[in-house]
DNA sequence: GCATTCATTTGCGTATGCATTATGTGCGGC
DNA sequence: GCCGCACATAATGCATACGCAAATGAATGC
């Protein structure tokens, strides 16, 4: 039980940093191209949800998701709506909505009397999520296959794979996470069913504290590189099946591997 | 294009029903545990989310939602914030946090100043909604089947199964559908994974007006029902290869079976 | 010294008011 | 007769106010 990130069950009271103004850019765009475009992508950055309009309840939301995703607001700390609401500038009621979108996206439980808990995610919950992703993701990857998708349309998807491949070069963790996170959310996105990529979305980032958790404790990715490269071949190529069984491959592997570094490392939860 | 049963586009002035009481029902129990307690699940009564307190935005939540998913409230049609407060007899504020939660299941879309818009379900969606089923639905049997569950506490599912067998012989196509749900559900429910439950519950609601549309222009469902003894065989035989493989089968029929049906109708929408 | 009960506080759920802003309409010009 | 613009209207988004209920702390009794 060595170096817990958070203490679920106790009120924490850090003040909430102001975030950056790229916080509020809109969900990293598959337009910009460039391959170091994939670089810069850090959770703070998509956590902004689509463009809706710059509403405080939508800027309440993009600010509180973004503060957990980056572990800020530590997994099990409660904050009452009157505290977040002081502390984010606005009344409680744009930051009840978030919180409610929030509930719904899994990453907070609200207690009635307690404000909002940041759901703390136990190795139980990587099973259950890495359970999902292990059945959505490949099917998401059969999906974009049959779409049978130009090349310049899978560009985002082979910029990502590029940019892994650099980053283990570099042995630069964080770009390879960016570029990794860049390829799944990529691929959800392209595979045509919405339904689909929102739920793969989801799930995500139920996981993403825990992903970068172990970022730092794991050997290079050199197989998960390789393994994405693979699969992007098997849809380029044609071969739904073959990238149905890839992605699977990889995502049972790494999920596994993944899950196997948190219980080792003893933490609770994350 | 005949027999729309809603107008996408026309703005909606149906005053709304009252809902009987048992909407406030918690979601059908298993503990209830009779055969005939299963022809009784009708949407209203699950509709009511988990037991959450009875607040008013809740109430909201559970009315709105059944009242969408008894298509009451036709899809397409358009209510304004302060229409439902009225005629809900609330408040704005817990009928917008109803809105809101609705919206993120997909069952409505909120447009800044025209309220909330039912969500219309085309058969694009309902492919859509089916992929993710052909996804999760194996996923969870096979979970399921993992977890070497006793007979005991499987008896929701062979109780949906007798059911839908007996509804079948007395050609009643409502009792075999509410079996149906049962069954579908109460197996996501059961394979412990709450997440992928959740997931598999959101998009069964979303396509609930469809499958009631098709309920009486499908033949008697005497395949479907042996399917779903056939699957809850291989369940309790711990054969979870072969229940995965079963469902997936079941899922893909009866999905194909579905929108072929839809498509055939004419209609666009649902 | 400890448990129990009551008073107080405080956080929440809901209602309401206000300012903002988009929409629709009507009028005028072309 | 049609199109564009300006204004009136109305619905929203947010802030605030209020009452209730739960949690906390104190005081008292055992």
């Amino acid at each position: 039980m060595a170096r817990l990130p958070g203490r679920p069950g106790t009120r924490a009271h850090e003040p909430i940093p102001p975030l950056p103004a790229r916080a509020r850019q809109p969900r990293a765009s598959r337009a910009a191209g460039g391959q170091h475009a994939v670089q810069g992508a850090t959770s703070s950055e998509w956590a902004a949800d689509a463009d809706r309009p710059a509403t405080a309840a939508n800027l309440a939301y993009a600010r509180l998701k973004a503060l957990i995703l980056d572990n800020a607001l530590a997994p099990g700390s409660q904050r009452l709506e009157s505290e977040l609401a002081a502390e984010l500038g606005l009344s409680r009621t744009p930051v009840r909505e978030a919180m409610v979108r929030l509930e719904q996206d899994g990453l907070v439980t609200i207690t009635p009397r307690h404000g909002m808990r940041v759901t703390a995610v136990t190795p139980a919950d990587m099973r259950e999520i890495y359970e999902v992703l292990n059945s959505l993701e490949p099917a998401a990857a059969e999906l974009l296959t049959r779409r049978g998708l130009a090349a310049k349309q899978l560009a985002p998807l082979a910029d990502a794979c590029t940019a892994m491949e650099r980053a283990l070069h570099k042995e630069d963790r964080h770009a390879w996470a960016a570029a990794d996170e860049v390829f799944h959310l990529g691929l959800a996105e392209l595979c045509g069913n919405r339904r689909l990529a929102g739920m793969i979305m989801q799930v995500w980032d139920q996981s993403h504290r825990a992903r970068m958790f172990t970022l730092h404790q794991r050997p290079l990715p050199e197989r998960s590189t390789a393994e994405h490269r693979a699969v992007l071949q098997a849809v380029m190529a044609g071969d739904s099946e073959s990238a149905r069984e890839m992605y699977r491959l990889h995502r049972r592997r790494s999920g596994e591997e993944l899950i196997a570094l948190i219980e080792r490392s003893g933490v609770a939860w994350l």
